[in-house]
Order: structure tokens, then C-alpha cells, then sequence
DNA sequence: TTCCTATATAGTTATTATTATTAAATAAGA
DNA sequence: TCTTATTTAATAATAATAACTATATAGGAA
């Protein structure tokens, strides 16, 4: 299933946006690799989004499209489905809980919520199959990491006095 | 982090229950491995199961290890964070809205629901990190899926027979 | 515009995660 | 205890992701 025009336009011009700002270089395979992620609405795999590149840029290499999205995910252009990082993550928590998710490293934290529970199926979702379990994913940045990404960029302040 | 001790021992009593009413055999190995996720709060992935297990079966596989998680999961009896099976799924879509997940094939869906936008954080969730998005992760099994349970069924009736 | 240079890319190789195969071992019913 | 279908360990195969390096290019300076 494919974006409507106008929105796809709109992520575009952020994209660029973000990336001029960041000082970051506007090439034509990042364009079209967030293209690719941007105009569909099933969260693709990387494979998806590399074949579907290589429509437009046939030597586009796989490295590329990975090493791409990865700095698009840190950029908050784009986000993965679930933690981050390709790796099965198990929860034997059967009963109704939620779940804290760093988008960085991937920590992810269960907590309660009664008033989170129960929360009102919409029909349009019931018909996409049998509904099961229903949760709350809180994204952010665990301290942790915040702390991590300070540290970097002090390292690279200091690097720009030399 | 552990999980409290008589939690711990209701869900071995719901394993052991569970698979022996399915016939499905009740090994060493099999009550292992869920117990090793059972008992964690956080989380861990197929190789922090597997040196787990091992510590207690110096001999297990990692094979088994795999092949016991996606049987237990298939029964219900574990879930995965995110989409099932491991590979990054990628999302565009910034602003605010929900997602229906297949617990067997990873088929995603997003839906839009403004009584789910804008729900309130507990603090205890705050005190993990900075938040910067709330969604609603509905898990089941879509149509598709269940379809083919059925076929898989009907198969092993008839073989039954024979 | 043209040149320069830091950064990004393609192509390839390496590493890590997951699945398949098969002979030997074992759980659970007779 | 015996039997047999299932399960396992060990290994090999495949798939997903990341690293490496020589070449190419975006974007600022002249």
C-alpha cells in the first residue's frame, strides 16, 4: 500500500531539512532509499527497500542501504518496528503489561498499568484478524544512552578545536 | 532482573499443563529453556537464553534452543518483542498512530485512533528515559494465518485417519 | 563555474543470527 | 521393562548484518 503525494512530499522536504541542518551530505541514494521506506505503508525489511532501490539505482550496494538506514533511524527520520538491531527478544508475560522501549540500544522495561488495560478495539482493527493482546510501547532514549551520546559529541567538540 | 519466586512457578505449572495437554513431550530441556525466560524480567535474546541454560545443561544446543523457543511461542506460551522472527522492519511515519501486529507472519497494519494519542505517562515510566512516542501495539493473528492453521489442521486430521 | 577535500559509495569480504540435516538418545505409553 | 515416535546434539548450510578499502562525489571555497 502506497502514501498519498502530498505526504510523501512532505517527508521528503523534512528529510532534506534534517539532513542540511545536520551537515550531513545529500546524496541521491539516501534520497531515494528514504523514498523507498517513506512512500509505503507495511513496514518494509531491508531487502524489501534495497530491491526496490535498485529499480532506480541498479549498482546501489546492500551496505549502502543498511548504513543508510541506520543513520536515518539516528537522525529520528525513521524508526524500526519493535526494538531496534535484528534479533529475536522473548517476553514470557502473558497477562497485560507494557513496555518501555529505548530506540537506541534496545533496553526494554515492563511496567503496569490499569488504566492502560482494556482499552477499546476499534472495529477497523478487528478486521484485520483475531485480536490477542493489546499494549502500550513507550519509545525514547534510556539514561544510559543519553549520557553515551553526550559523551560523543563532547569527543567531538573537542576534535573541532584541534 | 528476577522475577518473584511463586510467579515463577505458576507459569512452570502452566508450562507443563499446557504442553502435556497437547501431547507434545515434556524434556528436560524444554522446561529449561522457558524457565530461563520465564524467570527474567528484561527481556533476553536467543544467545543470553541459550549461556543460561547452559550453565544448568552443559550439553544443550543452540538448535534446540531455537527450536524450543518458536514451539513454545507457537503455543502461546512466550511471545517476542515487536514482530516475530528477526529482521529490522522499518517505519516512516513519525506522527501518531498504532499498530496491529501477526504474531505468526509479522503482517503490520497501521490504524489511527485519537483516543490513543496523547495518553499519560506514569512517572515511574519517565524515570527510564526521555519519551518521545506512545503507541498502541495490538497482537493477534490475521486472517491469512489463521486460514492456514486451519489447512494445517484439516491435513493432520486425515493423516489420522489413515 | 572549477577545484578541492572530507565524506559517502560500490564491491567485496567477514561476522553474526537462524535454520536444516541426521545419527543417536530419550519420554511416555503398552 | 520394552518399544517407538519424538526429540536432541552436533554439525553444516543459509540468511542477515556489519566491516573494509579503493574509488567516486557533494558541497564549500576560489
Amino acid at each position: 500500500m502506497r502514501i498519498e503525494p502530498p505526504e510523501l512530499k512532505r517527508r521528503m522536504n523534512r528529510l532534506k531539512a534534517r539532513l542540511r541542518r545536520s551537515g550531513v551530505k545529500l546524496t541521491h541514494q539516501r534520497l531515494e532509499i528514504f523514498r523507498e521506506v517513506a512512500k509505503s505503508l507495511d513496514h518494509p525489511d531491508v531487502e524489501t527497500v534495497f530491491s526496490g532501490v535498485r529499480r532506480r539505482i541498479p549498482t546501489i550496494s546492500l551496505d549502502t542501504v543498511y548504513r543508510t538506514l541506520w543513520l536515518l533511524i539516528d537522525f529520528g527520520l525513521l524508526t524500526t518496528l519493535g526494538p531496534p538491531r535484528g534479533r529475536v527478544r522473548l517476553d514470557a508475560n502473558m497477562s497485560s503489561h507494557h513496555h518501555f522501549i529505548c530506540r537506541k540500544c534496545g533496553m526494554t522495561r515492563d511496567f503496569l498499568n490499569h488504566k492502560f488495560d482494556r482499552l477499546k478495539i476499534p472495529n477497523t482493527v478487528k478486521a484485520l484478524g483475531s485480536v490477542e493482546s493489546t499494549q502500550i510501547e513507550v519509545r525514547g532514549i534510556c539514561f544510559r544512552c543519553s549520557k553515551k551520546n553526550k559523551q560523543k559529541y563532547r569527543v567531538q567538540r573537542k576534535k573541532e578545536k584541534k
